[in-house]
DNA sequence: TTTGAAATCAGTAGCAT
DNA sequence: ATGCTACTGATTTCAAA
């Protein structure tokens, strides 16, 4: 897109990794000074190439026992927008994707235990109007939480 | 689950959401010294609540432009691992699931485009052993993407 | 893009609650 | 057991080249 080189796409690679590491150890690992680094990350975060960052918490942690995808039909396509509006306000809700295939939308929903789950299914999401139907693809072990790769070439 | 209070609460909803900030902010708005937070991160590191940090990079930036989940169905359950083995040497997948509903497992792929999404798909995944079909959700539009909620009491 | 100085911040230890 | 103060060294920021 906006001319990312490849020492953007090292510094990205380390750092997408680990937020707290001293910029001055990505400095040394690519070859370059710190105050490069210290240009580039503020570049890629003018630029929209970096959008953030945080600590990853554990769910289980958390209580967060059960971790599902939601897939729900709609009367009409249409109603999209105004759906996930309603969805915006379902704190366990934590993605939400508008999907080609059989379903309209694809939601990614975090909940303690499957008495919570139910309640956040068939009290909350359900209710919504415009809500035909719902799937719940519960998902029994994560195997595989990776970062985006970070292309060699562009 | 093990003993977080209201405090650790509070820390990590800050930073889950900004792993830079300086733990003086932290400890500002928290109403404690420096020092506690320090204690109480490192603390929540060793818990294994804490799983790292990272810097969120937008996969339009890299030119991945299309963002889609693939349902996997396999020939029998048991084949599972050794399907995700596979499915590890592929960079463009990021979460993979074992589920309950419709299919055996679901992924998380990010593509350049379709032409690259139709690589993956016939080239790559398909080509795996105890794969006999997959179903392609092609996310349009992502409209919600949070952290994990931190809960308020537990 | 680099360097170096000034300002800010992190991490630790010992004390107090 | 947890938080606080104070100290030391590391890191970030910002100048100029």
């Amino acid at each position: 897109m906006e001319k990312i080189d490849n020492l953007d796409r090292q510094i990205l690679e380390i750092i997408s990794q680990n937020a707290r590491i001293p910029f001055k150890d990505v400095a040394a690992e690519c070859g370059v000074s710190r105050a490069a680094i210290h240009q580039r990350v503020q570049r890629l975060i003018d630029l929209g190439v970096i959008v953030g960052s945080g600590y990853h918490v554990n769910p289980k942690s958390l209580g967060y026992r059960t971790c599902t995808y939601v897939g729900i039909k709609l009367e009409k396509g249409s109603m999209y927008k105004a759906v996930v509006a309603e969805l915006q306000n379902i704190p366990e809700i934590v993605e939400c994707h508008f999907t080609t295939g059989p379903y309209t939308m694809l939601t990614k929903v975090y909940a303690c235990d499957n008495e919570h789950l139910m309640d956040l299914l068939n009290n909350r999401m359900q209710e919504i109007p415009g809500v035909v139907a719902t799937e719940t693809l519960i998902s029994l072990e994560q195997s595989i939480k990776k970062e985006i790769p970070i292309r060699a070439d562009k």
